[in-house]
DNA sequence: CCCTGCAACTTGAACGATCCAATAATGCAC
DNA sequence: GTGCATTATTGGATCGTTCAAGTTGCAGGG
C-alpha cells in the first residue's frame, strides 16, 4: 500500500503551501507560471488524486448527476434507454462528471427518490427522459432550485425548462417523403391514440408531407396501443377499404412490425427507433441520434450548473431514415 | 431554504451528543432504547439526512458501485444489459448502496479508469460484465485488494474470484428436451465457433441431451461468428444434408432469427437470451434471470464489503425457456 | 516618505461526519 | 457506604479540501 497522497504531500514536495495547490487545480490563473509547474510536476510524480469526497464536503458539489432506469418497456426504453446512457455517461465523464442510476416505481417515488439524493448531498442535478404532460416531476425540482434537463420536451409550455429532442415530426416526414419518392401515392399512418405529445408529432409529420405533395391523408390513419398485434390489426383495416394504401410509416417498430406481417410483404413499412428489432429483420426505421442527444443534455445541465442559471435553452435535434429493406 | 439540519442540530433537539445520535445509526446496540427512540424521532422530525460526503470523508467508504456500460453491442447488452442494470440499481438500494457508471474502450483503458476512480476515492467496488479468459482486469483488481464479482465465470479458473453466472448448458439443455418431447430426433445446433467459454457451454448442453436420449449429435453442429447471415447460412448448410434437422437450437436470438429465415417456417428453432426480437416475432427462446443475478451480484458484492474478506462464493442459476410460437 | 494597489502566496478555520479516550451513570456485592 | 465492573454518554481530534483573511514584496502616485 503506497503512502496516501494528499494536497498537502504534494504542497511540502512542490515547496508551495496547500492552497497555492488547490489553487493550480481550481484556479491557475492566480498562480505564477513557474509556480504552477513545478507544482504540476509534483503532481505526476507523486500521481496525486484529488479526494472527491473531500472536496464535495467543502464545496458542496458532488460532480455527480443522476438518470432514472425504467424497469417497464415503454417510452424510451429497451436499447434506446441503452445507447442513451452510454452517451451520457461518455459525456459526463468528458467534462469531469459521473452518472448514477436510480430507480423508482413512479412519479411519486421518484420525488421521494429525490428527496433522499439532494438531502444527503449526494448529486448536483439529473436528467429526466419520458416527460409526460405537465410533468409533476419538473415542477417538483423547478420548486426547489434543483437544475435538471429532460430528454423529451414539456409539450404544454416549451420554455419552461431546458430539454434537448428529437424531432419526431421531421422523423415521419422524412419516412414519408421516401415512400413517395419511390412512387407510392397511398400512405397509410398507423400510430397511438391522439393525446400523447409524442405520438402526435410523429402523427402530424405524416400529414403534413401528405398534404405538401398534393395527397390526401384522410381516411389512411389509424391509431392504437403499442404492440406488434395492433399494428397487424390497424394494417389489415387500412388493406380492407375501397382505396387501400400501397405503403405504412408507423409511430414505432413494433407497429411496423405488426403491419408487415399483416401486409405479407406486399406494402412498404417504415418504422421508427430503430430498434434491434428493426436492424434484426431489415426493417427500413427512423433513428433517433442517441449518442448526440446524450452530449447535449449533459452540456445543458453543466452550463447550468457551472455558469449562468438565468434562463433555459431547448434543443430540438434530427432523427434520420435507416433504409433497409422494406422501403 | 429550510435551515441545514446536521447530526449536532439533531443531537441538540433530542438532548443527546453528536456521538450518540451517530451510535443511533451506525451502532444502535450502543444506546438505550429510550434514548433511541427519542434520537430517532429527532431525526424524523427534523428531515435529518446523513451527509454522504462527510461520512465518506471519515471511514474511506463512498457506498458506490460501478458498473461499465459498453458501446458495443456484443457479449452482454441491448436490452440484456439494460434489465442486468435495473436489478443492480434495485438491488443496491435495498442495501443503501447506489450504482454508478463508466465508460472503456477497451480492457486497458478500464484499468486506467481503474485507477482514477480508486484513487480520487470515489467507489467501493466493481460489478464486471463479460469476462473473457484470463481477464486482465480480475487480475489487477485482485492484485490491489480491490473488491469485485463478475457476471460471468472465469472459465480457467472456477474459484479464483467471486462470480453470478447462468447455467448456459442448462438452459440449451431445456431448449433440446423441449425439441425432443414435441417429437424431433434430428436437432441442429447453430452455436459460435469453439473457444468462447460460453459459447462451448450452450453447445454442451445440447450435445449431452442428444446423448441421454440416445440420438446422435454427430454433423448436426455448426459454428459462425454471431449475426443473422451467419445463422440463415449454416441451416442451409445443415438442411442440405443427407439427413437434414428438423428443429434448431442457437446460441443467440441473432442465429436463431437467421435459422428461420433460412427454414422458411418449415423447422422448429429456439434462440437464446430473449432479447425484444424473440418477444417480437414470436421466437421461442431461453431467458437469463436478470434481476435475480443482478440482485446475486449486489448480494455478494456487499458481503466482500461489509463483512468478511475471506473466500470467494460463487453462484450459478438456472435460466427457463420461453415458449412462444416457434417451438 | 507614506500610502495605496496589486500580484503571489500563506495561514487558520470550516465543512459534517466518525473515531478515540475519558468521564458519568448505573448496578451489584461486600 | 464504599469499591469495582459495566454501560452510556461526552468532548476533542481528525479526514482532505476550499474559503476568507492575512502577509509579503514591489511599483507607482501624491
Amino acid at each position: 500500500m503506497p503512502e496516501k497522497v494528499t494536497i498537502a504531500t504534494v504542497a511540502a514536495h512542490a515547496q508551495v503551501s496547500r492552497q497555492t495547490v488547490s489553487n493550480v487545480l481550481n484556479s491557475p490563473h492566480l498562480v505564477r507560471e513557474e509556480t504552477r509547474v513545478r507544482v504540476q510536476e509534483a503532481i505526476a510524480t507523486l500521481g496525486y488524486r484529488i479526494n472527491q469526497a473531500a472536496r464535495q464536503m467543502r464545496t458542496g458539489r458532488s460532480r455527480l448527476l443522476a438518470v432514472r432506469i425504467e424497469p417497464t418497456r415503454d417510452g424510451i426504453n429497451g436499447s434506446v434507454l441503452d445507447r442513451f446512457l452510454h452517451g451520457l455517461t461518455f459525456a459526463a465523464a468528458a467534462a469531469g462528471y459521473r452518472v448514477m442510476l436510480y430507480t423508482a416505481d413512479d412519479d411519486g417515488d421518484e420525488i421521494k427518490t429525490f428527496e433522499d439524493l439532494l438531502a444527503s448531498h449526494e448529486l448536483d442535478g439529473f436528467v429526466l427522459t419520458g416527460t409526460d404532460h405537465g410533468d409533476v416531476r419538473t415542477f417538483w425540482l423547478a420548486e426547489r432550485g434543483v437544475q435538471f434537463v429532460t430528454f423529451g420536451r414539456p409539450w404544454d409550455e416549451p420554455e419552461r425548462h431546458s430539454w434537448v429532442d428529437v424531432d419526431n415530426a421531421d422523423g415521419t416526414a422524412q419516412a414519408t417523403r421516401r415512400l413517395i419518392e419511390t412512387g407510392h401515392r397511398r400512405i397509410g399512418f398507423i400510430g397511438w391514440p391522439a393525446g400523447s405529445g409524442v405520438g402526435d408529432d410523429r402523427r402530424d409529420g405524416w400529414q403534413r408531407t401528405m398534404k405538401a405533395y398534393d395527397l390526401d391523408p384522410a381516411g389512411l390513419d389509424r391509431g392504437a396501443p403499442d404492440g406488434i398485434a395492433q399494428g397487424a390489426e390497424c394494417a389489415r383495416d387500412l388493406l380492407t377499404t375501397p382505396e387501400p394504401p400501397t405503403a405504412f410509416v408507423c409511430a414505432s417498430d413494433s407497429l411496423a412490425l405488426g403491419a408487415l406481417q399483416a401486409a405479407g410483404g406486399r406494402s412498404a413499412v417504415i418504422g421508427f427507433d430503430d430498434t434491434p428489432v428493426a436492424e434484426a429483420i431489415g426493417l427500413t426505421s427512423v433513428s433517433q441520434p442517441l449518442p448526440d442527444a446524450a452530449a447535449r443534455c449533459i452540456d445543458l445541465l453543466i452550463d447550468h450548473l457551472d455558469g449562468n442559471p438565468v434562463g433555459t435553452s431547448q434543443v430540438l435535434l434530427k432523427p434520420s431514415l435507416v433504409v433497409r429493406t422494406t422501403a
